[in-house]
DNA sequence: TTAGTGCTGTTATTAATTTCACAACACCTA
DNA sequence: TAGGTGTTGTGAAATTAATAACAGCACTAA
C-alpha cells in the first residue's frame, strides 16, 4: 500500500517534470530531482521504488517516460470527474485554476444556493442550484467533490454528497467532517493553516 | 519542542471549543473533543499535555479555561501581522475569510500587481501596489505572508518577501519555494490537493 | 579487456509519531 | 470512613516515515 504523503510527493515531482519536458530535459538524476522538490535523493528514489519505476545508474530517469509513469499511477485510466460546492471566491478561484490545466481533472460541475449564480456558465462548467445536487453527480458520474460552503452546513452538504455516491472530498470548511471511512477527506482549513505559519515564524522570530 | 502536527490539531482543537464557550458547554472529557476532531483520546492527552494543560480526572477540560490556554500558547502576546500578496480570487477568498475573526491574526495589507486593484480598500485592509511591498513590510512590520501570485513569479516574489523580513510563508503557487532555513513555509498547493484524494477516491472505488 | 566512476535499487538503521496500558487520583455513595 | 467508578497523565510498546549505507550495474577510458 502506498502512504499518502508518497502521493503527494509524485504529485509534485510530475509538476516539476513537466517543467522540463517542456524544456526539453532527456534525464535528471535523482539528487537533481530531489533537491527541486526539496526532499533527500533517498525519498525520491524510495517514491519511486513504490510505483514500480526504474531509472538506470549512470543514466538517471528518463524525464518523458517517468512523468508518463506517474501519469499512469496518479491518474487512472479514465479522467475523474470533479464538483465545486459552493462558488463564493474560493470555489470560483478553484474553479479557474483546474479548468484548461490537468486535463485528467475535469470540472463537470458547479453547485450554489445563490439562484443569481446557478443556471450561468462558471470557468467553463455549469453552475447548478444545490437543489440539484444529487441529481446530477449521478446523473454525470461525478467521484470527487471539492467543498468551499460556509461551515455550518458543511456537515450536511457533505452528508448529501455522499449518499449522492461521492468517494473523496476536498474541504475547505474549517469542520472535521465526519464520514464513512470509505469515503476519503482532505482537510485544508485556511485558518489552521496561517495559525500554523504564524506559530512556526513567531518560534523562529523569537530565537534570534 | 512541538510538533507540526501537534500544532494544527491545537488549532482545530481550539475552533471545536470556541463553539462548545458558545454553547454554555462547561467541562468536555478527552474521548468527547477527541471523537468531535476525529482523533484517538490519547492523541489529544498528549497534544494538551505538550503545551503543559492539565486536566482533572473525573471533570476532564473545563472548557473555557482550555481555550484559553490553547490561545496562549498558539497566539502569543501579540498579534501576528499577516499579508496577503496576490489579489486574485484566492486572495480575496482569503481576506474575506480571515478578516473580522482570529483578532489575534491581522490582516494589515494585501499586494497586487494590477493597478486597477492596488490603492483600494479590499476586505478591510488596503491593497498596495507590488512595487511598495518592501517598504510597506518594514513599515508595517509585518512577519507572515499568504503567497497567491500565479506560479512563475511565486519564488522571486518570496525572496522580496524575505528581504524585508518575512518569516513565514503560506504558499498557495504549486512551486516548492526555495528559501533559507529560518523561513518557515508551508505548502498548499490545491491541485496536488485534489490529485491526491482523486487518488484515492478512486482506489476506494476499485476496492468495491 | 580491465579498472574506475557514479549512479540506482533496496536493505538496514534511525527518528518521529501514535497507540497502548495502567498507576494515581478525584469524586460519588453509603 | 471505605469501596467503587471513571478519568487523567505518562512511560513503554508499536507503528510509521525518513535517512543512511552499500551492493551491483552501466558506462567510460585506457
Amino acid at each position: 500500500m502506498i502512504s499518502d504523503k508518497t502521493v503527494e510527493r509524485l504529485s509534485q515531482y510530475r509538476w516539476l517534470l513537466e517543467m522540463h519536458v517542456d524544456a526539453q530535459t532527456i534525464n535528471l538524476f535523482s539528487h537533481q530531482l530531489a533537491s527541486m522538490a526539496s526532499v533527500s535523493p533517498a525519498q525520491l528514489r524510495r517514491d519511486l521504488m513504490a510505483i514500480g519505476y526504474s531509472g538506470s545508474p549512470g543514466k538517471g530517469y528518463m524525464v518523458r517516460d517517468l512523468t508518463e509513469s506517474i501519469g499512469r499511477f496518479l491518474d487512472g485510466s479514465k479522467p475523474t470527474r470533479v464538483a465545486v460546492v459552493g462558488m463564493g471566491n474560493l470555489g470560483r478561484a478553484i474553479v479557474s485554476f483546474l479548468s484548461g490545466r490537468r486535463s485528467h481533472l475535469k470540472i463537470v460541475a458547479s453547485f450554489d444556493t445563490d439562484v443569481t449564480k446557478s443556471g450561468r456558465v462558471i470557468g467553463g462548467s455549469h453552475c447548478y442550484s444545490q437543489d440539484k445536487l444529487e441529481e446530477i453527480i449521478k446523473r454525470e458520474n461525478i467521484s470527487v467533490a471539492v467543498l468551499t460552503v460556509p461551515s455550518p452546513v458543511a456537515q450536511s452538504v457533505a452528508e448529501k454528497l455522499i449518499d449522492a455516491g461521492i468517494k473523496g472530498i476536498l474541504n475547505y470548511a474549517p469542520v472535521p467532517l465526519k464520514v464513512p471511512e470509505q469515503v476519503y477527506i482532505e482537510n485544508r482549513d485556511v485558518t489552521a493553516a496561517l495559525e500554523k505559519v504564524a506559530y512556526f515564524a513567531r518560534q523562529t522570530e523569537e530565537r534570534e
